[in-house]
DNA sequence: GATTTATAATTGCAAATGCATATTATTTTG
DNA sequence: CAAAATAATATGCATTTGCAATTATAAATC
């Protein structure tokens, strides 16, 4: 049942397979398995408040960076951009975005966050933090910090885009 | 365009709100972010491959643990197990996995990964540590190290199961 | 400045997902 | 040890997802 451990032969490095690396070494495998649980946890509470996971994400992220172009939110909120455009839909007849027009460019669509879109997330916000807090439980504040400027490097590693 | 700064009084804790961490400052978010891009990188070569997330997560975890229970797999792919019972359908008709029998409770099925099944695997796993590579690139071995000693603690911190 | 190429957002549609349930087997309880 | 509760897997079904195509606008090219 247990995983195997890797020889302890630490010579070059002639590109490691998974069964060598073990998977609990693996950061992507820890990472995937971390955040299937953050999302599960909080699926439950959003569920009673109306919310997927898409909904949640785009309003997270409008809650810190208002009026945003569909494509640049779809971005932010990790959501494939077909997949956005109808959660705007429901969150729009709900009240709790609205969408509206670009200034300089016609084709874009502003999504801006109402005052019902953040008492929504008011609301939703105990459980994020509470499992928040669950994640870090017993971890110094220097080792998190520290955690958060390795994350910040690694996406500037991988990201697409500019932000 | 720019998420606002946090103000900087740091006084006790009252529950900060998401936009006074602010959202590169939150490792949740982060890691969202992060795995997104993965898993989209890795979407790509797995098409080719005729491989799904779901299917190619049971291989991975198999590649290092074989002769899994089910609803074990479940939980180490992090895939819903209604979901991987479907992919295991697809998985054992293409020959990559097999179920078996588990000898001491007849309700159980054992999945075990098939030659065929590694060799799939072992075409995948360049790319795989290809994005591995670019997420870590230019963060020293002694940093990725306290990295994942942290993500390990997470796990620990939030997970359900033993494993 | 007309035509081609690129970008933003939406929508049609087939496939994938997840919840609830069904089925079979095991364990616990009275 | 029979009955009830729990557990592992599979499946029916409605919803969600994501790819591809569509529509509309802007930018680039000739």
């Amino acid at each position: 049942m247990n995983e195997a451990k890797a020889p302890e032969t630490e010579k070059s490095e002639p590109i490691q397979r998974l069964g060598e690396i073990g998977l609990s070494n693996f950061a992507p495998y820890l990472m995937n398995r971390i955040m299937g649980r953050y999302n599960a946890d909080l699926r439950q509470e959003m569920t009673g408040l109306g919310l997927t996971t898409p909904k949640m994400r785009a309003l997270a992220v409008l809650s810190v960076i208002d009026d945003l172009p569909i494509s640049d939110l779809a971005v932010y909120a990790v959501v494939e951009q077909s997949t956005l455009s109808r959660a705007l839909d429901q969150l729009a007849s709900d009240g709790l975005v609205r969408r509206g027009p670009d200034p300089n460019d016609s084709r874009v669509t502003r999504i801006g966050i109402t005052g019902t879109g953040r008492a929504a997330l008011d609301q939703l916000w105990p459980s994020m933090a509470r499992v928040y807090a669950q994640m870090f439980k017993d971890i110094p504040d220097e080792e998190r910090q520290a955690f958060v400027t390795t994350l910040q490097k690694m996406l500037k590693n991988i990201r697409k885009h500019d932000f």
